[in-house]
DNA sequence: AGCACGCCGACT
DNA sequence: GTCGGCGTGCTC
């Protein structure tokens, strides 16, 4: 009966791939094990069973599969529908979901695993069971017992404000499956979430908790691990691929975590009981996959992934992104405010240094405003932290010829070159092209080429000659390429080997520490500047949440906040703290502009190697857009980096209201690429769809 | 996306 | 005479 199997590959193609089932396969395959199949020519790949059947495929000559690698499924059926429900609603193939859900050592072929003697069978299941005890430190969890039978640590006590924000929370759930946790910085979140995740698995569920990678520290691991011990497994991308692996399997096993802490991938984690997602940092850019697709916003995901477990979600954070918190305000999600920092700690002062002003009177030292450096002096005279923001890595975000004006940019790519003074290198930080610095200008031959800008590192050389007592440290993806660099440079600032730290965002996530006295914001434009209509939201978000590291347990803490637009309502809303008014300001223009959360974004993106034909194919894909969506078209357009790695990008945006299902528009999408596609002249280019773009 | 096939330039 | 450039087309 069974003769045949379809199968997804790791293949950005539409659609699975059928297969025949040798008579030898025929009892070992199962839906959700994967198999080894040829492909093309001469290669093999490991592809997913998703069905077995006995229809012959007609007009396509059937392979024979190879081999079956699991003994039993690795994937429960429920995750295969929300693969299904991932790729449509992100625009993507199956294939491409496959890819990101499964840790790589999984999507290669394992010959040791093939084998289906009973005995092998056996052995693996052992495995799976005894495997995760080399991350929990197994011995842990004899170390708490009593509590009652469940061997939890020690929960955090609460304050009467956490422990309101908690009873407010469960109700809240009687009436949304999701609830919305508005605390500010430093309110104590995470207890509350602790005494939640306890009440889940009393209960006998499972919870997964999604964090940004850079707020996934062992500060915050440590914690959980002392209250759940061998429960709570971690999965991190930054971890090797066999330990990812090894979660995978041991969620399949006997004994599965009954926690994970997980990156956004974790959303493709096997659960089989999942009764509690929380999502802290819920407005974090970094739970939406950027490149590769599948383009998905891990919080929506789990949202959707949550509900069809019919668990319940939690989004936690101090800044809401406006989606969330417009779903909380009209209903659709719970809301529950805290609106007063553990321990009675007040919010930082936030002063304002207009920077135009300071440069009117020549008082400038650079980037540095006598305000903020007398402000550093005193904290390190208190022997007390500070904390230097500038979002922009590298030395200087461009060199440029005194005389002629010539600026080295990327052969590859629409951009302008930073200098990294390390490396003496200039590079490029979208293709990671870089070159000697030139001596002197290719153009005129003057040999002074002058620095422009402030990148962190130069403001990390900068302050260390400026105050060379201080100890100066720098976070930003330069410094933190390993998860041992990234972890000893959070660990020094935690134990004070470190007075100074400069950063870029990454300074500016959930960081815990307790003697930062002073922030110091060096150029709150660049953030403004940005030709993005969430530029005010996210630079409110980053300026309250580094704002935010200021003054935790102990004492009121300072913040100097470096601008030339003093005037603008916004850096009010920031010093007042009032995100309600900057949500109002913001949301009018949302409103009048049909601009999400009133519209849904989708964005049609075209590439391809020369510019005229990327061109003519924007064209005519926007005149196929505008057939479909009428007005609610916008472009042809250039995006602000218009060439990447040598592609030429284009693109053009739907705006759907909210009403229309998307399902139906999805469809019509994929089915203009596949048309678009057909056409030879572009058939080497490249059409994607960014849905819910950030 | 890979990868092979296939048809035109600078090397032994 | 051949190595190899990447354009084109296919993957059950």
């Amino acid at each position: 009966m069974a003769e045949f199997v379809d199968v997804i590959l790791p293949v950005p193609l539409p659609g699975t791939f059928t297969y025949a089932l040798p008579p030898q396969l025929q009892s070992a395959a199962e839906a959700g094990c994967r198999i080894v199949v040829p492909f093309g020519a001469k290669k093999t790949a490991v592809g997913l069973i998703v069905r077995i059947h006995d229809n012959q495929p007609k007009g396509i000559k059937v392979k024979d599969a190879i081999e079956v690698v699991d003994a039993s499924p690795i994937i429960f059926p429920h995750q295969l529908v929300f693969w299904r429900w991932l790729s449509s609603y992100y625009l993507c193939h199956l294939g491409e979901v496959y890819k990101a859900a499964l840790p790589g050592p999984m999507k290669k072929k394992k010959v040791h695993r093939g084998s289906r003697s009973s005995q092998e069978e056996q052995s693996l299941r052992l495995s799976a069971q005894t495997l995760p005890l080399s991350q929990s430190q197994g011995d842990e969890a004899i170390l708490f017992g009593g509590q009652d039978a469940l061997d939890l640590g020690e929960l955090p006590s609460l304050s009467s404000a956490q422990s309101s924000a908690l009873a407010s929370i469960h109700n809240q759930w009687e009436k949304h499956p999701v609830c919305l946790l508005h605390g500010v910085t430093s309110s104590g979140k995470t207890e509350i979430y602790i005494h939640l995740i306890a009440e889940a698995i009393k209960s006998g569920k499972q919870v997964l908790y999604l964090l940004p990678e850079i707020v996934l520290t062992t500060q915050l691991t440590d914690r959980l691990r002392r209250v759940f011990g061998h429960r709570l497994g971690i999965y991190h991308s930054k971890y090797s691929d066999r330990q990812r692996e090894d979660v995978w399997l041991r969620q399949l096993s006997d004994t599965p975590y009954d926690i994970i802490v997980g990156v956004r991938s974790s959303i493709f984690l096997p659960f089989d009981r999942l009764g509690l997602v929380i999502v802290d940092e819920e407005h974090e850019v970094t739970f939406k996959q950027q490149d590769p697709a599948p383009r998905y916003h891990a919080r929506n995901a789990a949202i959707m992934l949550a509900s069809r477990a019919g668990a319940r979600t939690l989004l936690g954070t101090a800044t809401p992104s406006f989606e969330s918190y417009f779903n909380a305000r009209t209903g659709k999600y719970g809301l529950v405010t805290l609106t007063e920092r553990y321990g009675q700690v007040r919010l930082p002062e936030i002063e304002v240094v207009d920077v135009s002003e300071m440069k009117r009177k020549k008082l400038m030292k650079g980037i540095f405003s006598p305000r903020l450096l007398e402000a550093i002096r005193e904290a390190l005279q208190a022997h007390e932290q500070v904390i230097l923001f500038q979002n922009r890595r590298g030395y200087a975000p461009m060199m440029e010829c005194d005389i002629c004006g010539w600026v080295p940019s990327c052969p590859h790519c629409d951009v302008r070159l930073t200098y990294h003074r390390r490396n003496r290198l200039v590079t490029c930080h979208y293709c990671g092209f870089s070159s000697q610095i030139p001596t002197e200008c290719p153009s005129c031959g003057n040999t002074h080429l002058r620095q422009r800008g402030f990148g962190t590192e130069r403001i990390e050389a900068e302050i260390a000659e400026m105050f060379p007592e201080a100890s100066v440290a720098r976070m930003d993806l330069d410094t933190t390429r390993t998860r041992t660099a990234y972890e000893s440079i959070i660990s020094d600032f935690e134990h004070e080997k470190t007075d100074i730290l400069v950063g870029t965002q990454m300074v500016t996530k959930g960081l815990d520490f307790g003697r930062v006295s002073l922030v110091g914001i060096l150029d709150a434009d660049t953030m403004l500047l940005q030709p993005d209509f969430r530029a005010y939201e996210r630079a409110y978000q980053m300026m309250a949440q580094v704002a935010g590291r200021a003054g935790r347990r102990q004492s009121q803490g300072r913040v100097i906040l470096q601008t030339r637009q003093a005037a603008l309502p916004l850096i009010a809303q920031v010093t007042e703290g009032n995100y309600d008014a900057m949500y109002a300001e913001q949301m009018e223009e949302r409103r009048a502009f049909a601009y999400p959360p009133f519209v849904r974004l989708i964005v049609v993106y075209v590439k391809h190697r020369q510019a005229d034909i990327a061109d003519h194919l924007i064209i005519e894909a926007t005149k196929a857009l505008r057939q479909l969506f009428g007005s609610r078209v916008l472009g042809p357009d250039e995006p602000v980096v218009s060439r990447v790695s040598g592609l030429f990008i284009r693109k053009a945006i739907v705006k759907l209201e909210s009403k229309i299902p998307i399902s139906k528009a999805h469809l019509m999408l994929m089915d203009m690429r596949t048309s678009l596609l057909a056409d030879k002249t572009f058939s080497s280019a490249h059409i994607y769809f960014d849905v819910d773009p950030l």
